[in-house]
DNA sequence: TTAATTTATTTGTAGTACATATTAATCTGA
DNA sequence: TCAGATTAATATGTACTACAAATAAATTAA
């Protein structure tokens, strides 16, 4: 489709080629700016530019006199820019809500592969903290420190960093329902006595119902949307 | 932590405020390069990293002597140059394919919600197709193409997008144990047979069983990592 | 040896000039 | 009058140069 990149673009693939043809490992320095710019013979404007992109990809960190390294590439750089904008469309919100949904539910194989008692035991002191405190912005904080300890829990950080994101956005964007301890037909005790003694099923099963405020608060968070077919993928 | 960004890295964020005030809509053209500079009060090429920057997130379009419009920020965008530079590691390759997992067990729910003939119907061809080949690839082409079609009934477009992501990254990267076909507890005609006549619930169990293969290779193609644990979110 | 100071280097920012592509206006010829 | 070709105007794309700012490394002083 655009066939036309611009040479920052160019530069851009041409410096990830490069990296990995010369077997650049993490930590390693780039050649400094006008080095660069040179061997790949454009000006350094432009390799800025370049670099510049990779920088929010999380591909390379700058530090003046220090030059230019490399970094793990970050899958959700540029994705917190994208949240924390506040361009982000109803439907998008919608989607972004339904997948953390979707992977409460679908990590307990995980949970039960990486179970471990320290993880265990904080569960246990946040279920304790909560039976101590009536305030309903205190048991929010504690509600959003006991399903954050699950993604943790899981041993996956991409999920864990992924939900710490989410949690940023729904925490200005989706306010709860007044009544969401009350009508929560799980508790959280029900649920560390599963991931304890259960199963992945039965954990799945509970944390279904757990979340069924959240399920049924979807309709008044997102109202209707006119729904459009999933489109095929270009390209 | 990172307390001082560079100056194209705030105007970015500047940018993204001055369009949001300005109460700019999708497709509006924002000012000139050279206004926009001297708005910010910021030389052109800072202003220019910023815009590239924001373009690399899909913020918007540029184009000679029309100028820059305003587009849907494509939350993948980055996403994408990431997972096909070839730069990704392996934890975070794991990290990926284990989120896949969790979805596909996790987005029962949504299947139900989103039930629809056509899909049904799109799910029990593909079957026929599988039931009258025997040849390998032409297997794991109808086996993508099934849990695809399940993506895309979900009614959630980015999932659907994020999976196609995810298929082109593991398509080159995860190849097939060659008897995973024989080996799948849960056949895709008994999963279609749950869609049309069971429980959200029987559809999870019926999917982790599915998926056995899946969660069985898992330590072969990402071998043994040193378990990090997972590190406190920072700022 | 350690602390303070200087120096050398590399990224960060600005200004200017020109190339290039594309829209808009103008001209030409039937 | 109007279609098509030509020209002009304009905004982005690229390059070059110069200097500011930060900081690692070298040097000096205590």
């Amino acid at each position: 489709m655009q066939k036309d990149l611009t040479l920052a673009e160019q530069i851009e693939r041409k410096i990830l080629k490069y990296i990995s043809e010369k077997g650049y490992q993490l930590g390693d320095a780039l050649p400094k700016e006008n080095e660069l710019a040179e061997i790949l013979g454009v000006s350094r404007v432009v390799l800025r530019e370049a670099l510049s992109r990779l920088r929010i990809l999380g591909f390379i960190e700058t530090k003046r006199k220090r030059g230019t390294v490399l970094t793990s590439p970050n899958i959700f750089y540029g994705f917190k820019t994208i949240l924390s904008s506040g361009t982000l469309d109803k439907d998008s919100m919608k989607d972004l809500y339904e997948v953390r949904l979707m992977l409460e539910i679908g990590m307990a194989d995980f949970l039960y592969l990486h179970k471990e008692e320290r993880y265990l035991n904080d569960l246990q002191r946040i279920i304790e903290e909560e039976n101590m405190t009536v305030d309903s912005e205190q048991l929010t904080k504690l509600d959003i420190r006991f399903h954050s300890t699950l993604y943790k829990m899981s041993g996956n950080k991409s999920l864990y960093a992924f939900q710490n994101l989410l949690n940023t956005l729904f925490a200005t964007y989706a306010p709860r329902r007044k009544d969401w301890k009350v009508k929560q037909i799980i508790s959280h005790e029900s649920l560390l006595e599963i991931l304890r003694c259960g199963t992945p099923d039965a954990f799945r099963t509970a944390m279904r119902l757990h979340l069924n405020t959240r399920f049924e608060n979807m309709d008044t968070l997102f109202p209707a949307k006119v729904s459009k077919p999933v489109e095929e993928e270009e390209e």
